[in-house]
RNA sequence: GGCCACUUGGCGGAGUGGUUACGCAGCGGCCUGCAAAGCCGUGGACGCCAGUUCGAAUCUGGCAGUGGCCUCCA
């Protein structure tokens, strides 16, 4: 069954070959750690966590690579709010970072590497520039020189003769084209510095990534990708300097976006501050339930976040559990094989949404079937090809549950049982609504 | 101003030129001491206007609405 994948370089859906079968690449663009995450940057490390337990389903050997920007402005800014270095305001985040992927059970990607580990790298990736007139010095600023690159704005799909240069943010003077970007400025002496050939400094925040994807994964990557809102300009900029730093070899076959998250009408984000953080989420629902709220739309179309979206969630989990309930131990989880239409809708541009039908759909055929376990097998094999039904039924999270093996809570459920069978139904009901309060749920029969 | 995307039932959300998506919620029934779960059944949709076609929610054009990007963002 081949793979296919939209590609937003070309605006279309493509069937994906990688260039080298032994060694499939994939590079996305992880967060910039100077707060805390919100749930736009857990739908982006979920969609790619998403897609990589595909691609290594589908083809062996993938290296999947997810950066950490642990030097930028805004984290020298918050380091400077809260009057300590910027490399302990990046690990404070990158912990809360990793913490919060986790319970979303996001996987750790093969290769995290952080920007302040390649600065050597990305100088000489400047000096590259520098050589071949792709770079100019300014002002004590090196800026990448956009008219060298007559590609630049075809990620994105613009011209740049077309662009309102300033329409957001003042052309700083030093630049010779408002589209110019920086690629290395100038740190004061209190702030955080490596000494370069143009003076102490710092990278510009496009630098990294091509830097990093060159150093690990070679000049031209299978995938890359990243949210909606990096296409422009990070992506481009990417691109431009990738490209010009390696005699013209594409940087990536693929581009792959995943759509934003949206409150009510409007978009998501950090600088508007109507976001919702991945740690205060977490601490009302559980990650698999806002790992299947995420799933349950396809990772390209905007997604509402709202409340509503969650309790459904939360019902149809439950509801996917039951289904499997005691049948899930008795079988081997190396035996569980993804069902082959649940297989063929992620192959198809990673459909989550179809697959999650097929996934409730078998969920659903299990109670009326002959042959339960071979069900419950691809159930569990397909939703844990996207990360769901993580937990069998004695795992503890399931401890406050039916299958609580606590004294306490077992001797409750024998009373009502014997309450049962002398008929007392008061005295029954009475202990089902404790239960109940205790977050037990009885299913009798 | 330029570029791009989206618009499906109460809600979420796929897909297809002609046949039930699916889930949640609803309604009727079976089961149950009563519930829950399960089972059986059921109503309800493709933004608007034209065009192409034997046939369009699906293709084309126009219109409207919503949203995104035009150097902070996942």
């Amino acid at each position: 069954m081949e793979f296919k994948i939209y590609n937003s370089y070309t605006r279309k859906k493509e069937i994906f070959i990688p260039a080298n079968p032994n060694k499939v690449t994939m590079y996305a663009c992880g967060p910039t750690v100077y707060g805390p995450g919100h749930i736009g940057n857990g739908r982006s490390a979920i969609v790619f966590d998403c897609l990589a337990r595909v691609l290594r389903f589908k083809f062996d050997n993938l290296v999947y690579a997810r950066n950490i920007t642990d030097i930028d402005d805004k984290i020298i800014n918050v380091s400077k709010r809260e009057k300590v270095e910027s490399s302990v305001i990046a690990k404070k985040f990158t912990k809360q970072y990793h913490d919060d992927f986790k319970k979303l059970y996001v996987l750790a990607p093969d290769i995290e590497p952080f920007a302040t580990n390649y600065i050597d790298q990305m100088i000489k990736f400047i000096d590259n520039l520098l050589k071949n007139n792709s770079a100019y010095l300014s002002d004590s600023h090196v800026l990448f020189n956009v008219s060298n690159f007559p590609d630049y704005g075809k990620l994105s799909g613009r011209k740049i003769e077309e662009m309102k240069p300033g329409a957001r943010i003042e052309v700083a003077s030093y630049k010779k084209n408002p589209s110019d970007f920086v690629l290395w400025k100038p740190s004061p002496e209190n702030e955080i510095g490596w000494d370069s050939p143009w003076g102490r400094g710092r990278p510009g925040w496009h630098l990294e990534c091509s830097a990093m994807i060159k150093e690990h994964l070679g000049e031209t990557i299978d995938i890359h990708g990243g949210g909606e809102d990096l296409t422009f300009p990070h992506h481009e900029n990417e691109i431009a300097q990738s490209v010009c730093c390696n005699e013209n070899n594409p940087l990536a076959r693929f581009w792959v976006h995943n759509g934003l998250l949206r409150s009510e009408n409007t978009k998501m984000s950090k600088s508007l501050g109507n976001f919702v953080l991945m740690k205060d989420l977490l601490k009302e629902y559980d990650g698999e339930v806002i790992r299947l709220a995420i799933l349950s739309s396809h990772y390209r179309q905007p997604l509402i976040w709202s409340n509503d979206l969650l309790n459904q969630s939360i019902k149809t989990l439950d509801k996917l559990y039951l289904s499997i309930a005691s049948y899930d131990l008795e079988i081997d989880i190396e035996d569980c094989n993804p069902d082959e239409e649940v297989l063929s809708a992620l192959y198809d541009d990673l459909n989550t949404p179809k697959a999650l039908a097929k996934i409730f759909s078998i969920s659903k055929s299990i109670s009326k079937s002959e042959n339960k376990i071979n069900l419950v097998k691809s159930l569990i094999g397909s939703a844990n090809l996207i990360g769901l039904l993580n937990h069998r039924s004695d795992d503890e999270k399931f401890k406050n549950n039916i299958y609580d093996t606590d004294e306490k809570i077992q001797n409750l459920i024998k009373e009502r049982k014997l309450a049962r069978d002398n008929k007392d139904y008061l005295e029954s009901d009475r202990i089902r609504d404790i239960l109940i309060k205790l977050g037990i749920k009885i299913n009798d029969k």
